[in-house]
DNA sequence: TATTGTTATACTCTATAACTATA
DNA sequence: TATAGTTATAGAGTATAACAATA
């Protein structure tokens, strides 16, 4: 199968061809497929979380550095401040992150983790780690490595 | 920057979150820019040709096996019927393909390509498979090669 | 009645523009 | 006047449902 459709949960990138008799494929190829596979497992890693991937990636900045307001969260995602609103809508709706103005400038809203958030981000993170574990399982600890070298060089 | 978008086209996939301090990122974070870097440099490859990646691919796949329909060739490439309506109208318009009615079955469309959309198939993807040689060349040759063959074996 | 291509429509995701409240 | 958060709206992309022609 020949990916093209962007906006499928199993197949939201573009792509291109692949010759299925070629036991060689295009590196985009390859790389595409193995994001697609990965997604899928930590997707269903997730799932019994409650979350899904991008919803992890934002309790993670939420976590992780002071921020001083939503806009800085969604900069650090690169979303736009309104898709930030939703998220944010939909993970206090979960009981995962509250709302509380800036007490110096109050048009700010200072985002937290409630302690089930928090939990909830190791908990997640934890289960995406080991979705990871186990899709790599299928190589050496060699070929890991080099995997993991190889595309850290091409993103230099 | 950690990508959440999912449209945008310099960020369209789900992505799980990187610590930027951390200098081993997760493996879907450098899958996932890793294609992002790689889905720039061939847009750029093929935009000289009036294509992008997609389109690419389906003119590939109409060029390759003999395909009775646009519903087979759909099919082969992962998106509805209606999909390929589109991509085929766009696709007509730039004098790349034509249909014409099925011979035995006047409810199917034959799609073939034109001269110039084989000519276009033909430089479009020489275009994409340097820029993916330009993208590699920052690796050496076994390096490369382990790249390769790691994904290959996660995809297996 | 079923199938192919097509069109009309609805849905999802996201951004832009407009509104409000603060500054 | 400018900025943070929010809401309303529009656009892109794709699928589902409905329709016409053919089998």
């Amino acid at each position: 199968m020949l990916i093209v459709s962007r906006t499928d949960d199993q197949a939201n990138c573009k792509v291109i061809p692949m010759s299925s008799t070629d036991p060689t494929r295009p590196l985009y190829y390859l790389l595409k497929h193995a994001q697609l596979r990965l997604g899928e497992l930590i997707a269903a890693a997730l799932a019994p979380h409650g979350l899904d991937g991008r919803e992890l990636a934002v309790l993670v900045v939420l976590d992780g550095d002071e921020l001083a307001s939503q806009q800085q969260a969604a900069a650090r995602l690169g979303i736009d401040r309104t898709t930030m609103v939703a998220f944010l809508d939909t993970l206090e709706d979960k009981g995962l992150v509250v709302r509380r103005p800036h007490a110096e400038d109050r048009r700010k809203n200072v985002v937290e983790l409630t302690a089930t958030g928090r939990d909830t981000v190791r908990a997640a993170t934890a289960a995406a780690d080991e979705a990871e574990r186990q899709f790599l399982s299928q190589l050496t600890n060699p070929v890991r490595q080099q995997l993991s070298d190889a595309l850290h060089a091409l993103l230099r």
